[in-house]
DNA sequence: TTGTACGCGTTATCAA
DNA sequence: TTGATAACGCGTACAA
């Protein structure tokens, strides 16, 4: 039952003008008489009359809309930062189309694609953990797409990144953690070859080689989910000279060691501090609060998509490459000294 | 620096054919021969031409496109629809544009708005706090774009709808908290003029009456996050005859019930039972894990985006309206007994 | 087997 | 002040 909307040459023909005529009096070209004008503009209200932004965008070779390729909506840090897009690109007068990849490769390859049919103005993008070719992306670009990547980006392609500084931020909360006597300190991360994990993982070794304490792989682990915390926990708690503080790269997990040392009977802070990375609802609801260092994703999202408009715009020569790094910042709660 | 991108009239006028050519070799028509199938097709492949979908839509008026309105893609629940729309459309060809109210009237009617002129094939939606017209909508259906009302519906308007039995998942869970010997059990609730508070509500003060239960009006208040049910939670339990349940109307004020009543000392599940809303992620990381009902959002998100597709492709008389309830079910965890 | 012409909805350009 | 025309990229009925 498919109604077709009403057209600048229906007016047209109701009202025994040109199209060309209507379309003048609708953008208000001073070129028409007002009656002319004000005739067009009662009829098209009472119509409804709705410009067809695809036979616009044909024209004039500019969809004003924008892609974005992003793993999971449902994950908080995400969900934020596309929050911030949405918001910015409406400000912008920008359409906003999603694609998830659930992680999966092939998926974001299909997304990568579908979006450039759809002609849009620009993508910003985080890669899944699957994705290890980049061929898709530099298709985007090289067909002069602008591309921006969050958080997770793309080092084998130069285009703009928005990302945290991980670096910074886990050091900061390690550091954090020494000065406030812990010196056992335990690190949960991803196995991960992306650069986020890197970054975070040496963001810890690096703050421990600072102030002098001994770099223990015992208490390195892989974990990066509550389920899997709350397994390997219990072991690191056995260790014959077990952490005195946890720090996970992300704040399931760090519940997960709370809820392991807790129930261990072990006073936090006291006796265990912990502390997570990207500041969840959850860091402010769990009891105690949890110590973490904030991601700002919403700023990630607004700023990846500022800077994705100045490339649009022309506001920025298209060469010249641009990081912004979001600064975090540790919000200390209770869960350490 | 915009690149246009290949056309198949390019196609054509490099491999001196004409573009019609061009096209019924890109769409393996059987009129046209091997040789020039086989010479069309590598040229395409090799200088990467893309099918325009602004003009493939424009010519088939078929966008391929559906429109989601939602109050903000920051919350699980709402996150979680949108996954299931997104799965859903991508498996059936369609792309997703999203709009954000947060909880915006004007932003609302604004993103309807944009996505008529988009031309969407239809547009799922869940309108915000603070609407009270719904004219944006019933102007959506008048253009003929089939409307699909997600968890917060449109009571006034004529068509399909995919909500939760709050009524019903309300009901058993009250119903379980007074099965397990709970007798004064409080309500938080939204003050919202929704359906689905109302139900809620209801919901409440029925499973309390099918059980010669007073309903006590002290026992209920307008409380919907965590921050308030800290403020709110303190002065329930020094009331005379304090509760012994609380029924949250979502996880996060659930939580802020059962952070209050453990800092009371109070034992839960043992003296106060808890029961939260939605089955949020944090309902089974918080400490004790947090009995909640568990709203099924990307179950609603996957069968609201098939509702809308059976109305697009023809699938169902479009005069016909469809009221789908999902199930809810209760989660039983630790704040119960 | 391939080419020509048209229309989808719009606007800029030129002509009247 | 208004109208006719062409073009954006595509597919298809019709002609060759």
């Amino acid at each position: 039952m498919k109604k077709r909307q009403i057209t600048i040459k229906d007016i047209a023909k109701s009202l025994n003008v040109a199209p060309s005529t209507v379309s003048r009096a609708l953008a208000d070209h001073p070129d028409i008489s007002k009656e002319t004008k004000e005739l067009v503009l009662a009829f098209a209200k009472e119509h409804k009359y709705k410009p067809n932004a695809l036979a616009l965008s044909l024209r004039t070779s500019n969809t004003k809309t924008i892609g974005v390729i992003l793993p999971q909506i449902v994950h908080f840090f995400f969900s934020s930062v596309l929050s911030g897009i949405e918001d910015e690109a409406e400000k912008a007068g920008y359409r906003v189309i999603i694609s998830q990849s659930n992680e999966v490769f092939e998926r974001e390859v299909r997304g990568a694609y579908t979006l450039q049919e759809s002609r849009v103005c620009g993508v910003l993008a985080s890669v899944a953990k699957t994705t290890t070719s980049f061929s898709h992306f530099q298709e985007l670009i090289d067909s002069g797409v602008p591309v921006v990547f969050f958080d997770r980006i793309c080092t084998g392609i130069l285009t703009d990144r928005v990302v945290v500084d991980d670096y910074a931020g886990v050091q900061t909360a390690v550091e954090y953690l020494i000065n406030t006597g812990c010196r056992r300190i335990a690190f949960y991360g991803s196995e991960s070859h992306m650069p986020i994990s890197r970054n975070r993982r040496m963001g810890y070794e690096d703050a421990l080689r600072k102030h002098g304490i001994f770099v223990d792989k015992s208490l390195m682990t892989i974990c990066n989910n509550y389920k899997d915390a709350l397994a390997i926990t219990p072991s690191m708690l056995n260790l014959p000279e077990p952490p005195d503080a946890f720090f996970a790269v992300n704040d399931e997990t760090a519940l997960g060691i709370l809820n392991v040392v807790k129930a261990k009977g072990l006073k936090v802070p006291d006796q265990v501090s912990i502390c997570g990375f990207t500041n969840n609802a959850i860091a402010e609801i769990s009891n105690p609060q949890l110590t973490s260092v904030d991601q700002h994703g919403y700023e990630m999202g607004a700023t990846s998509m500022r800077l994705l408009l100045d490339h649009i715009e022309g506001r920025r020569e298209s060469d010249q490459i641009v990081n912004k790094i979001i600064k975090t910042n540790l919000v200390v709660r209770e869960t350490t000294r």
